[in-house]
RNA sequence: GGCGGGUUGCCCGAGCGGCCAAUGGGAGGGGACUGUAAAUCCCCCGGCUCUGCCUUCGAAGGUUCAAAUCCUUCACCCGCCA
C-alpha cells in the first residue's frame, strides 16, 4: 500500500491535489495540518468544505474542541494509527498538511518523552523567577550537547529539555534525525513550491476572502467555546488576530493586515523546513500537478 | 501675518559638534527546530574592489580640524496667537 506525503507552505493548493491524487489512486486523506485538527475552526484554516473533500474519508480533520491542546506525540500516535488501519483496509495514504514536524513525526523513528505539566510548570515559574540564564546554566552542567544545540534565549525549549531529562534521567535529544530514520520507507513526499510574489498574493486574497466569508463571526463562536483560554488554538493565524481584535487591542483593518502579514512569515518558515527535507520531490509551478505526481508514482512502482 | 515645534535609512522612531552608516521597533531576507510547531528562537538588513573606502540624516549655502547635531536662507508639515 502507497504513502503519499504532499507538503509545501501554506496557499500553495496543497489540499485540493491531495483529493484529487486521492481520487485517482484510491486514496483516503490523513490531514497533517496542526490546526485544522480542531473542531470549529474552518474558514480560518482554509479547511476543505465537505463538498469539496469529494467523499474521499479524511482523517485527523476536526478531531479536537478548540480547549484542547494538540501535541505532536499524540498526533504521532493517532496519524500512524490511522496508516495501519487505511492500509489494512486496503486503500492507500495521502497525508496532506503544511505542519513539518507532524508529517516527520510521522515518516521518521521519532521518540517523545513523556511530559508532566507539574514539572513544566515548575520550571516555567522558575524561569520566571530567576530567569533563563540559570535554568540554561544547568542544562549545560546535565546535559552539555543539548545546551550546544540550544540557544538560551528559546526559553520554551530549554524547559522542555530540562522536563525531559528530570523525568528520564536520560539526556535530552536536540536534534532531528535527517533522512535516515525512516519508518515507511516507502513513502513519497511532494513539495508544492511557488514564488514568492505570487504566493504572497495568493496569502493576500485568501485572507480577504476568509473575512468575506465571516471568519470574525467564527471567531466570535469560538470564543463563547472557551478559544482564549486555550493555549494552541487561539494562537492560529488569523483566531488570533481577530481575538486580540475582540479585546479591544486592535482595529478590525490591523487585524487583517496582521493575519496577511504573519501568514507570509509563515510560508517562509515552513519554506525553510521543508527545504531541508531531501526525500521531498519538488513540482515545480509550471509542472502540471496531479499528472507529475502520478507519474513519479507509477514509475517507482515498476 | 506673528510666535513655537518638526522634517533621520523601505516604514515608525532615537540621536542633538568628534566614540554615527547613525540606539530601538516594524517590514523584508536567511536559518534553527523531538510533547504549544500557524508555536518558540537565532542571524542579516545603505553601497563597494570590504581590517578600508564611498554615498546618506528635507534642500542649498556657511561656521569648524571635525556637523544628522551650530548658523543662514528656502520648501513642506504641525501647534498656538491673529
Amino acid at each position: 500500500m502507497k504513502t503519499i506525503v504532499i507538503c509545501g507552505a501554506t496557499a500553495t493548493g496543497k489540499s485540493d491535489l491531495a483529493v484529487s491524487l486521492a481520487n485517482e489512486i484510491d486514496a483516503e486523506i490523513i490531514n497533517a495540518d496542526s490546526m485544522q485538527l480542531y473542531r470549529g475552526m474552518d474558514i480560518g484554516t482554509a479547511k476543505l468544505t465537505a463538498a469539496e473533500r469529494g467523499g474521499i474519508p479524511h482523517h485527523l480533520l476536526d478531531v479536537l474542541d478548540v480547549t484542547e491542546d494538540a501535541t505532536v506525540a499524540w498526533y504521532q500516535s493517532a496519524a500512524r494509527d490511522a496508516i495501519s488501519d487505511i492500509h489494512a483496509r486496503g486503500k492507500n495514504t495521502v497525508i496532506v498538511g503544511g505542519t513539518g514536524l507532524y508529517i516527520k513525526a510521522i515518516l521518521d523513528d521519532l521518540n517523545f518523552p513523556d511530559t508532566d505539566p507539574l514539572v513544566r510548570e515548575r520550571l516555567n515559574k522558575e524561569a520566571e523567577d530567576f530567569g533563563v540564564a540559570k535554568l540554561f546554566e544547568r542544562l549545560q552542567l546535565l546535559d552539555p550537547a543539548a545546551a550546544a544545540a540550544i540557544n538560551i534565549q528559546n526559553v520554551r525549549r530549554v524547559i522542555r529539555a530540562l522536563e525531559v531529562i528530570e523525568i528520564t534521567g536520560q539526556p535530552f535529544t536536540a536534534n532531528l534525525p535527517r533522512e535516515d530514520s525512516s519508518k515507511y520507507p516507502d513513502a513519497m513526499q511532494f513539495g508544492l513550491v511557488m514564488d514568492r510574489e505570487k504566493l504572497t498574493e495568493r496569502i493576500d486574497a485568501r485572507v480577504d476572502l476568509m473575512w468575506e466569508r465571516g471568519l470574525v463571526a467564527e471567531v466570535d463562536a469560538l470564543i463563547a467555546e472557551g478559544i482564549t483560554k486555550a493555549t494552541t488554538a487561539r494562537r492560529a493565524l488569523g483566531y488570533a488576530q481577530v481575538i486580540s481584535m475582540r479585546s479591544g487591542e486592535i482595529s478590525e483593518e490591523l487585524a487583517k493586515e496582521e493575519t496577511k502579514r504573519a501568514t507570509r512569515q509563515y510560508a517562509r518558515r515552513q519554506e525553510t523546513w521543508f527545504s531541508r527535507d531531501a526525500r521531498i520531490q519538488w513540482i515545480s509551478p509550471i509542472q502540471p500537478r496531479l499528472e507529475t505526481v502520478l507519474e513519479k508514482i507509477n514509475s517507482r512502482s515498476k
